[in-house]
DNA sequence: TAAAATTCATGATAAAAGTCATATATTGTA
DNA sequence: TACAATATATGACTTTTATCATGAATTTTA
C-alpha cells in the first residue's frame, strides 16, 4: 500500500502540516478505497467517523430539501479533504457525498487523527483555514442564490467548472454532469436548467454533445445577465 | 474597565477555553466599544485586525451583491464572537457588520489572540467547532434559498427570530428589523417581503404595529408552505 | 412641532421560473 | 442488437416573484 509520507496529494490539503511521525502513524491505519461513479460515500444522517483524502476523482456534497430535491453545496475534488467537519463535531453529517466519476480515496479514522488536531497546532490551524475558506465560499453561494437569476448562476457554474477543472483534449469540460446535477447546483428545476443551456447554445456561448459541454465563448458567459 | 476573567459573556463562545493567564493578558489589551444602532462595525473589504466579543446587542453580517442589494448571511448576537475568520485568514473581510440595535463589544487585537490559537489547543478546537457549526448553518441557508419559496423563508425567519431572541413583555419580537432587513435576509424584493408579511397578517399568523411584529400563531407559521 | 425624508403598503403589470405533458435521444442491459 | 430505462428537449400553461407607480404612515431632523 502507498504511504502517506510520500503521497503528493496531501500537499493540497491540511495533511501537509502533519509531522513525518504523524504521517507514518496515519499511513498505518488508513484504508484506501476505490469508489465507482454514482456510488454513495456517505449519506445525510450517517455518522462519518473520519476523514477522506481524495486522491483522484470528484464528488458532490449535497443536501436533500423538503421537496425531495437534492441541493449540491460543494464539489470536492482531488486533493481535498472530505468530511473535515466530522472531526470536530459529534453530530451526524448534514450532507451526502456521491462520486461524480471514479474515485480513489483514503479513509483516515477520526480516532487516529483527532489527537493530532489537539497536539499539532500547525495542523489544526490549517484545518481552521480550510474551514474559514469553505465558509467564505458558502456565503458567496448564499448571495448568488438569493440575488442572481438562474441564467447567471448557470453561466457562473460553467465558468467555475472550466476554471477549476479544465477541459479534455477535445476542449469539452472535463467534469461531466447530468442536467439534473446542473439543476441541483444552480437550485432550479431540471427543465429550467435544460432550457437555459439550450439558450446558451443558441447564443453560441456553449455547444453540447450528449453530456459533454464545450465552452465556446468564455467571456460571453461571464457577461451573462 | 471590566475584566475578561470575570466576564460571563465569554461562557457563550470559544473564549471560555482560554486559561486564566491568557484571559488576564487579553483583558489588558482589549478595547470596549459602544456601537449605536445602524453604525458600521466593519465593511466588506476592510482589514479586520481582531475579533469582537459581543457583550450586548445584535448585528447583521451582510454582503453586497452585484445588483446593489445587501444579502444578510447571519445575525450575530450577545455572546457570539464576531470576525473569527479574520484570525485565520490574511484576506480582507468578505462581509459587512452593521449594528441592529445599540451594542457593547470588546475588541481583541489579532496579534494578541492568534498566539493562543497556536498554543491552546482547547481554544483552537473550540473555534474550529464554532466554524464547523457556522458552515452547517450556511449549507442549510443555501438549501433554503434554492428550494423554498419566499413565503416559507420569511415564515422560517420569523420562527427563527422568535426561538433565538424571544419576545418583549408585550409579546412582540425583541429583534426589530426593517422590512428591508427582512427582504435582505430572505433574499427578495422589499415589496415582496412586505406583501408576504401582509398575507401573514390577514391569515392571523402575525400582527404588526410599525416595525414591531407579534407572532400570533407559531405553529401556523411553521406549517407555511 | 412641522416639514422633510424615509419606510410601509398595495395595485397593476411584467418577467422569471416552475409544472405538466409529450416527444426524442441516449444509455444500459438482457 | 433490440428493448427498456433513463436523460434530454421543448411546448403550453401556471405560479411566483420583481418592478414600477403611487399613496399613507412613520420616523427623522431642523
Amino acid at each position: 500500500m502507498s504511504k502517506c509520507e510520500q503521497c503528493i496529494v496531501k500537499q493540497f490539503n491540511s495533511l501537509k502540516s502533519l509531522t513525518k511521525d504523524e504521517l507514518v502513524r496515519i499511513s498505518g491505519c488508513k484504508t484506501t478505497k476505490t469508489i465507482k461513479k454514482g456510488e454513495v460515500i456517505f449519506e445525510e444522517g450517517d455518522v462519518v467517523n473520519g476523514v477522506f483524502c481524495v486522491k483522484d476523482g470528484i464528488c458532490k456534497l449535497s443536501k436533500l430539501s423538503a421537496n425531495g430535491k437534492d441541493q449540491i453545496v460543494k464539489l470536492v475534488v482531488k486533493g481535498d479533504l472530505l468530511g473535515q467537519r466530522s472531526l470536530v463535531t459529534e453530530e451526524v453529517t448534514n450532507l451526502s457525498a456521491v462520486a461524480l466519476n471514479d474515485m480513489e480515496v483514503c479513509f483516515i479514522p477520526k480516532s487516529e487523527i483527532v489527537s493530532d488536531l489537539q497536539k499539532n497546532s500547525k495542523f489544526s490551524f490549517d484545518v481552521l483555514k480550510d474551514m474559514a475558506n469553505d465558509l467564505r465560499q458558502a456565503d458567496d453561494i448564499i448571495v448568488n442564490m438569493a440575488q442572481k437569476s438562474v441564467r447567471q448562476r448557470l453561466a457562473e457554474t460553467l465558468v467555475y467548472l472550466y476554471d477549476s477543472f479544465g477541459t479534455n483534449p477535445d476542449k469539452t469540460l472535463s467534469v461531466i454532469l447530468s442536467r439534473e446535477d446542473y439543476a441541483n447546483i444552480v437550485g432550479t428545476a431540471v427543465e429550467s436548467a435544460i432550457r437555459v443551456l439550450s439558450q446558451f447554445k443558441k447564443q453560441g456561448l456553449i455547444s453540447t454533445s450528449g453530456k459533454k459541454i464545450k465552452i465556446e465563448d468564455l467571456e460571453g458567459l461571464k457577461r451573462v445577465e
